[in-house]
RNA sequence: GGCGCCGUACCCAAGUGGCUAAGGGAGCAGUCUGCAAAACUGCGAUGCGGCGGUUCGAACCCGCCCGGCGCCUCCA
């Protein structure tokens, strides 16, 4: 039984989907109007996973993630560098995809657009109108927040305390300060759409309730995003939701922590803003393994809990990684006395899947997984001492395919993965601290895998002969060219790079 | 001012009432090896920020304190 923490109760629940064998789950995407960081690559990732592991776990998922298309910090950065609106977004949709892509992060099921749903929008503000929950100012529409009196359930706030502190310059004409504003009425120059209530555009709140409402239902399973959305964001889809339909609205609420810089909110006022395409470009490894081992590193931190990025943990989780892939490479080879460990093998993954499950049920613990899978290294790597047959070894490798696919992780082949150290270089814009050398810095022309198994049947042979001055003269050869070399007992070697 | 989160070994980190406090990285020692590398084995918190309390029993519950952070404004 899988068990969610469910922002609204504060409590982990007993997960029930409305329709028996069926989820439904919404999630915040993002703002298209600037290059995607780390927080967005957490926040995706992590309802990534939580879709793998529900449909793993037999339900028919139907995931949908949106993205504003349309909003001031998008019309403010296309003022600032003079183009079109659409343009920015346009451009940040593509980034945004190859990012994810890069990650492993699948597309939604069915990814909306403000701009594409302004029928539904318009509708959802006259119902609200007609109910009496918002009011006219204007050309702009506002939602009346008093006459909600359950507002501030999910972010456990009074609208009274919310006044206290406010550090919010009030628009005076405002019924109420808490409003907020369902349509903005367009000044000149700016994209509008016609409505009831003259050219505008929506409030940011109003498309997530219209669009997840028009593709999933006025109640639906799960919806979810960063904990910064639950307030005001999330609070005010809820009321707004709830007002217009009179029916409950998303039934479990998921958020997910912050991906910090040295223990602080990542954010560009503070300067410690790392974008997913900063990682991938100054990473000295593939794309595939990079983002291998940044998703290692970001699964490895429970992800209701903050996570602090630095270089140096991407590194260690790549080093983990390293040591399963070795596994892996071991896993596709003979091993010694055929067939001895099969029935401790067999208890070994039953072992493992059973964890899996157990500790990805209880709120979807990746970490605890993680750590199963790192149990089952050590086992496998064990029982390779004393010998696995053929069979015992594909299925070993298979138990960490199947069930890491749900993570994203171990979906890589022995030729694709690279067990040089991942190193992060200076960024290619930075030109203080010799970041040139850096770039410039050849890297150093590589063998083919002809070559190198040439070089290694002359070491062996030199070897045999007890001639290791030239053994140790080809090793640091290839080592020169990023090839290290493991020897076996029976006198072959392995190689990697 | 209001609401909330975090503090577990050198570093990262799971665990939130009861078996020896997961796992990874780094380190040290050993096995293996011509030497390495890898792998394996062992070592590593009598203690989970501090002090009290509840309990037969607490890292986990309660109170206070210390330190750090987030939200209350756009924000994943």
């Amino acid at each position: 039984m899988l068990k969610l923490y469910n922002t609204m109760t504060g409590s982990k629940e007993a997960f029930q989907p409305l329709v028996p064998g069926t989820v439904r789950m919404y999630v915040c995407g993002v703002t298209v109007y600037d290059e995607s960081h780390l927080g967005h690559a957490r926040s995706a990732l992590v309802f990534d996973v939580l879709r793998n592991y529900l449909q793993f776990s037999g339900y028919a998922v139907t995931f949908v993630k949106n993205f504003t298309d349309v909003d001031d910090k998008i019309l403010t950065r296309a003022a600032q560098e003079g183009v079109p609106w659409t343009e920015i977004v346009e451009r940040y949709l593509c980034t945004y995809r190859r990012d994810m892509a890069r990650l492993g992060v699948a597309p939604a099921d069915i990814e909306p657009k403000a701009t594409e749903h302004m029928p539904e929008i318009t509708t959802m503000i006259e119902a609200l109108m007609a109910k009496g929950h918002a009011y006219r100012l204007d050309g702009d529409v506002y939602f009346e927040v008093r006459t909600d009196p359950a507002y501030g359930r999910l972010s456990k706030r009074k609208p009274e305390d919310l006044l206290a502190g406010a550090r919010v310059e009030v628009d005076e004409r405002k019924r109420n300060p808490m409003d907020f504003a369902l349509w903005k009425s367009s000044k000149a120059g700016e994209p509008a759409w016609e409505s009831p209530w003259g050219p505008g555009r929506p409030g940011w709140h109003i498309e997530c309730s219209a669009m997840s409402i028009r593709h999933l239902g006025e109640t639906f399973d799960i919806h979810g995003g960063g904990m910064d959305l639950i307030f005001p964001h999330h609070e005010n889809e809820i009321a707004q939701s709830c007002a217009a339909t009179g029916k409950e609205f998303a039934r479990y609420w998921l958020h997910n922590g912050f991906v910090q810089i040295n223990d602080e909110k990542m954010s560009k006022s503070l300067g410690n803003f790392f974008t997913i395409q900063d990682i991938f470009e100054r990473s000295s490894c593939s794309e595939q393994v990079t983002g291998d081992a940044l998703r290692y590193f970001l699964l490895t931190t429970h992800y209701r809990s903050p996570l602090d990025f630095s270089d140096v943990s991407v590194q260690e989780a790549k080093r983990a990684l390293d040591s399963l892939y070795g596994l892996f490479q071991r896993l596709e080879e003979p091993s010694g006395e055929e067939g001895q460990g099969e029935a401790q093998l067999e208890r070994a993954v039953t072992r493992l899947t059973e964890a899996f499950h157990r500790v990805m049920n209880d709120d979807f613990n990746t970490a605890a997984a993680i750590a199963q899978f790192q149990l089952l290294r050590g086992e496998v790597n064990r029982l390779l001492e004393t010998g696995l047959s053929a069979r015992a070894r594909a299925q070993a490798r298979e138990a960490f395919r199947s069930l890491g696919r749900v993570l994203g992780l171990f979906q890589l082949s022995i030729k694709e993965w690279e067990f040089k150290e991942l190193e992060f270089r200076a960024r290619p814009d930075d030109r203080t601290q010799g970041s040139r050398l850096d770039r410039e810095r050849p890297e150093p022309p590589s063998f083919t895998d002809e070559q190198i198994e040439r070089q290694l049947a002359e070491r062996n042979e030199a070897r045999r002969r007890k001639d290791f001055a030239r053994a140790d003269a080809i090793r640091t050869e290839l080592s020169a060219h990023g090839i290290t070399i493991e020897d076996r007992p029976d006198g072959t070697s392995r190689w990697k790079r």
